[in-house]
DNA sequence: TATTCTATGTAACATTTGTTACTATATAAA
DNA sequence: TTTATATAGTAACAAATGTTACATAGAATA
C-alpha cells in the first residue's frame, strides 16, 4: 500500500503523513458497481482513489437519480468530508464505475490531520475547491443546456474518465444519468449517428469525431 | 465592531481568535445593490455576514444568470475560502440583496487560523458543508421541480430571508433569477393569484398562504 | 396635461421534452 | 430450437417551456 500511496500522493503530502495514513488506512480493491456510500447512511470512513472512477449521483423523493459528476484518482469525496464533522447522513450516493483501487481513512483522522499537517489541510480544502467547482459545471449544465448538449458533454466525460471510445451503456442507463426518458435518449442519439458523431449498437456506443 | 462581532460570532469562535479578527478585520456597512464580488476577479478578502441577506449568482456565457442560494447572518461565501487557496477567480457573483453589515478578513489569515484554531477550522468546514448542501438544493430544484414548483419555492424563500411576505421584486427580475422569460413568470403568477396563494401588483408581490 | 417609459396581461405559435404504444431484433434462458 | 427478456427504433401525441407580438395601465417626467 505504502507503494501506491507514494505514487499517487507523494507529491502531496508530507512523509509523516504518508506514513500515518499507511498505519491507520485500509487497502481495498473494489469491483465496478460497488456502492461506496448511499443515501442516507452515515459515513465512517473516507476513501482515498488510487485507480479507477467513481460516479456520483443524486437522487429526488421519487428515487429518481441525476449523475453529479465522476471522481477520479487523486480525487476524494467531499461529501464524505462533510459527513465526518456533523455526524451527518450522506446526501449522495457513490458508485464505483469502473474497478477501482482505495485507501479508507477513518474519519476521526480527518480533523486529527487538520490541525497537525499544513498539506492535508491543503488537500482537503482543494478537494472542497474541486467539489465545489464541479458541482457548479453539473448546474450550468442542467439549468443552461438543452438535452442535445448535456447528453453530447455526457458522452465526452464519460469517454474521457474510461479513457475509451467505446461507451459501455444502454440509452436507458443514459436516461438515469441524466435525468430523461429512454425514448429521448434514443432519440437525439439517433440524431448523433445521423450527423456521424457516433455510431450506434446494441448496449455501445462509438464515438467518432465529438 | 467586536460587539457585533461577539453577538453573531461570539459562540463559535475562542476569545483569542475574536479578538484577532477585531484587530485584522475591517467593518463595512454595504447599500443593497452591492457588488461583493464579481465573476473573474480576484479574491482579496473573506466577508462574515453580520446582518443582511447576499444573494449568490452563477452566470453562462452568454451572460443568463441563475440565483444558486442567499446568505445570511453567520454565513460566509464558500468561494472566498476556496480562493483564498489556489489565487483563482471567483466563478459567482455575490450582490447584497439587503442593506448588509460585514467584516471583510483578509485572506492571508484563513490559512494562519486553520492551523491555529480549532473554532476556526470548524467554522470553515462547516461553512463548505453548508454551501455545498445549498449546490444540492439548488440542483434538485432545477433538475426535479418544474418552473411553477420552482417559482413558489422561489417566492417562499425570498420572503423567509427578508422577513416579509411582501416580495418587492418584478417579474422580469424573477425570471433573470430562475432563468427564464418574463412571460412564463407572468404566466405562472397569475395562476398562482387565481388559486388564491398570491396577490400580483406592479413591482411587488403579496404572499397570501403559500 | 401630454408624453414617455416601465411593468404587466395575454394570445398565438414554436420548440423542447416527456409519454404511450407498438415493432423489430439481438441475446439469454428454457 | 423455442421462448422469454432486454434493447433499441419510431410514430403519435401531450405537456411544459420559450418566443413574438401587441395591448393596457401605472408611474415618471417634460
Amino acid at each position: 500500500m505504502i507503494q501506491e500511496l507514494k505514487n499517487n500522493y507523494g507529491h502531496l503530502f508530507e512523509d509523516a503523513l504518508l506514513q500515518e495514513i499507511s498505519e491507520v488506512g485500509t487497502y481495498r480493491e473494489v469491483s465496478e458497481g460497488y456502492k461506496m456510500l448511499e443515501i442516507g447512511s452515515y459515513v465512517k470512513n473516507m476513501p482515498l482513489l488510487i485507480s479507477g472512477v467513481v460516479k456520483v449521483l443524486r437522487e429526488d423523493n421519487d428515487g429518481d437519480e441525476l449523475l453529479l459528476y465522476f471522481l477520479e484518482k487523486g480525487d476524494t469525496c467531499a461529501m464524505t468530508l462533510i459527513c465526518t464533522l456533523g455526524q451527518t447522513k450522506s446526501e449522495i450516493r457513490a458508485i464505483a464505475e469502473t474497478d477501482a483501487k482505495i485507501i479508507m481513512i477513518p474519519i476521526q483522522k480527518m480533523e486529527e490531520w487538520a490541525g497537525k499537517y499544513k498539506s492535508w489541510r491543503r488537500f482537503v480544502f482543494q478537494s472542497y475547491h474541486n467539489r465545489l467547482n464541479e458541482m457548479l459545471d453539473t448546474i450550468d449544465k442542467i439549468a443552461f443546456l438543452k438535452m442535445d448538449e448535456r447528453l453530447l458533454k455526457y458522452l465526452k466525460e464519460k469517454s474521457r474518465v474510461s479513457n475509451d471510445n467505446i461507451i459501455k451503456s444502454t440509452h436507458q442507463e443514459i436516461a438515469y444519468d441524466l435525468h430523461t426518458s429512454r425514448v429521448v435518449i434514443s432519440r437525439l442519439l439517433k440524431k448523433l449517428e445521423n450527423i456521424g458523431k457516433i455510431k450506434l449498437h446494441r448496449n455501445y456506443i462509438v464515438i467518432k469525431n465529438i
